[in-house]
DNA sequence: AAAATAATTTAGTCTTGCCTAAATTATTAT
DNA sequence: ATAATAATTTAGGCAAGACTAAATTATTTT
């Protein structure tokens, strides 16, 4: 059984070993966890002296297998219980990821698998994100972006890449939040720029920025 | 923000000051825990600094108003947890007492409102226990007990009072297991014993033993 | 390649919540 | 009413998980 602490610290591995194929960096954790570095260095000679991680001094940590899988087992009930709340307590699917970081240290398989049940098996979370499967399996497919839809498809807008502040103003100006949907018109030959609906309106915008927008299809 | 040990000690002088009116014994919480008293001595100066209890060196705990509001709080997660988990889950009700420990103390005011209306508003658990309202209020009425039911009607079985194990061996022999209904059909004028139905077989019983089985009406 | 800077680890401390053993206070029995 | 027993508290310790400051190792710059 693991603490609250190790399995926050092992999600965290898990989710920032995404973007970087070596080893992931002690202040990178302790950034992630909103700790500090000596802490996390403590914590991962604990994680791999249970087999967790690998970790090398000075050259951050990497899962092994076994830690893979238990992350993923976080991850699954994280993400499930995202579905719980959005598609029965009718939460918004911007208000649930709080109660879903105390949701998933509930133990219990039995629970997950009843829950999965009660979905219906849902393959995603409401932010497109793929639902492991009760051994800790995942088929990791890249999000989708908007770029990534057709002409005349539509995608509801649930999150972005890049969340600098230029970025955000920039949805800002053009009344894109998080939530609508956005339907593909049409694209430039010439530079690839996608015209778009809104609701009710209709503009334009990069390859760049549209490419930095995740989605969900409709 | 009570930490999970401040929680689960409040909980315990809720629940052991129903079968006492004066304080509640450092002991018998610590039983209640499993835990030492020493612990529990400490855990009583906390709460009593928080103004949760008051408390009486050498002479146990009193919830404070604030403190029985706090406890009924907590207890109305459990309550609502464990509808969720044998009305939405399927869970047998009595598999649920252990999970329902653990999202009890799930952080998040507007989560239980949400699964409060999600489940209709249930007045009580599966153990035929009341809930508490959102601002921890709760009509303590006594558990009904089978001898409290009238010739006629219909109970399901949903715990014991006195747990000895003479009385479970008692039960057992007859075959009066947790979650069977059971049928008051008549009740005799000299001793006041009961005979009643089960699922295909009928018995009699002492009002001595009718009044230690806790029931809900059907 | 050495110096400067950044990242990481180590050492030492603190808090929380638990423990055991000893001391103190209450209760019960004679 | 006092002695014996039981309950409770105090004192002192321990482990987990966090922190700061100092020491060490990596990386970057010149």
């Amino acid at each position: 059984m693991l603490s609250l602490s190790e399995e926050n610290h092992l999600k965290s591995i898990f989710h920032l070993s995404l973007n970087s194929d070596s080893g992931v960096s002690t202040n990178s954790i302790a950034n992630n966890l909103n700790t500090k570095a000596s802490s996390v260095t403590e914590m991962l000679k604990k994680l791999s002296e249970k087999s967790l991680i690998v970790y090398i001094k000075y050259h951050g940590a990497q899962l092994t297998e076994l830690g893979r899988k238990t992350a993923l087992k976080i991850i699954r009930k994280h993400r499930l219980w995202e579905v719980f709340l959005v598609e029965k307590l009718d939460f918004k699917w911007d208000e649930v990821h709080e109660i879903a970081e105390q949701l998933e240290h509930i133990q219990s398989e039995k629970l997950t698998n009843k829950l999965d049940k009660f979905l219906n098996f849902p393959t995603h979370d409401p932010h497109g994100d793929p639902i492991p499967n009760p051994a800790g399996f995942i088929k990791i497919t890249p999000k989708l972006k908007l770029s990534d839809l057709g002409i005349g498809e539509t995608g509801k807008f649930v999150g972005v890449k890049d969340s600098s502040s230029a970025f955000l103003k920039y949805l800002d100006k053009r009344k894109i939040s998080l939530g609508c949907n956005i339907k593909v018109l049409h694209q430039e030959e010439f530079d690839q720029s996608l015209h778009i609906g809104l609701d009710d309106t209709n503009l334009t915008i990069s390859v760049k920025s549209a490419s930095n927008l995740y989605i969900t299809k409709i």
